[in-house]
DNA sequence: GCACTTAACTTGACAGCGTCAAGTTAAGCA
DNA sequence: TGCTTAACTTGACGCTGTCAAGTTAAGTGC
């Protein structure tokens, strides 16, 4: 039915067009809808207006569908932290904390979708697609922190770091929501925690990474 | 069936004798053994050895079943990182660290029931075992955080600072073990990152916490 | 313009899932 | 011994993911 009613009419290159990108568009919107408990291939199915069975030419199964997901989700996620970068001032430190605001704004207006792209054991991790796009978002949180003093085991430990307590502070704020009696996380903000990480911007060094915007 | 080899043959109190914690204990197994993927009602009613319905008369369906497997697992939790504590040396950093190796002992050990606790929207955080249980293992925590120096959000800050980093440190190395390629993760120990936290101990004040143990 | 190939999608069936209603068994008690 | 009630079983329901087979339509060679 109303198959006609698609963006060209003119020429539609199959029945549907791009369902790929529609299941996932699908997806998304039922996830921000009813959780990852109302997210299934027929429900996806359904919303993009095809069969139940539809969705298995274009992922494998039920973890392909969600791999795709979490790997839009990524994109997302790192347009979230980029743009708000970018109406930082440009210096070392707002510059990472602008990030840092990102990520968590990212983490709270999806909390479904950011819980399926990081701890969900039905997506597979080893996907290129998901891996490309996981690894652009790390790319950028690892730049935000380039510009520091890193200890002796390398920048890697300040990526780390500032990742690791971002992505606690956002699945313990996200289960704080969910509880009724008042959490102690309620009351901090992630602006009461970052002044307390050793941070020193690197005034020494030049022109390394600094050519970049 | 062999429903006479109860540890008390004398007197079974019912038909199986202690099937809440019976359910529990399956449920606990499955999800070490196949993940939360194969964690099912009917599944934990087989291996406790009844009828596919009889959970429904302990739990509130599935949500209830879930709820229960992360209050034990809260319950370990504490146990783990109260264990750990104990063998340490008695100085506040040194107990500090202590507990945080026993909070990623277990969540590295027990990973899917981890993430059960902590991630899933299949739990009720409402339910009062399961906030008990919570808050007991916080507690832990909070006690670690407690003889050290706090900024102007009080304790609650540097709790949650803690609290955070070990949740997301957790669920990072777990997301690394499950991905294919190198991950940046693997190299950092925590003992990396704990050392660029300010974390100063109270010299000053005394007898306030430090009557205990 | 027409047959051929192949990708995209539909239809129908299957077992397994959570949940519910109704029936059965056994424990505790008067 | 008979009654009440909690513990558990049985059977059914709709929903799920997945698979096999059939259908439709797009692209291609002639």
């Amino acid at each position: 039915m109303s198959r006609t009613t698609n963006r060209k009419t003119q020429k539609t290159p199959h029945h549907h067009g791009d369902l790929y990108e529609a299941l996932i568009d699908a997806g998304i919107e039922i996830l921000q809808e009813t959780g990852v408990a109302g997210l299934t291939l027929r429900g996806c199915a359904a919303r993009a207006g095809v069969s139940h069975s539809a969705p298995a030419h274009h992922f494998e199964g039920m973890e392909g569908l969600l791999t795709a997901i979490a790997a839009r989700g990524f994109r997302l996620f790192t347009e979230t932290m980029i743009k708000e970068r970018e109406n930082s001032a440009d210096k070392p430190r707002e510059r990472l904390v602008a990030i840092c605001h990102g990520y968590l704004q990212f983490s709270q207006q999806n909390g479904s979708l950011y819980n399926l792209m990081f701890s969900s054991e039905r997506v597979n991790f080893s996907n290129a697609n998901l891996t490309c796009a996981s690894a652009l978002a790390y790319q950028v949180l690892a730049d935000g922190c380039a510009p520091f003093e890193h200890g002796s085991a390398g920048p890697a430990a300040t990526e780390i770091m500032i990742w690791s307590l971002l992505h606690g502070y956002a699945g313990l704020s996200r289960k704080a929501q969910h509880t009724d009696q008042q959490h102690p996380m309620s009351n901090i903000r992630i602006d009461d925690i970052l002044p307390h990480l050793e941070l020193k911007a690197r005034t020494t060094k030049r022109g390394s990474k600094s050519k970049q915007q």
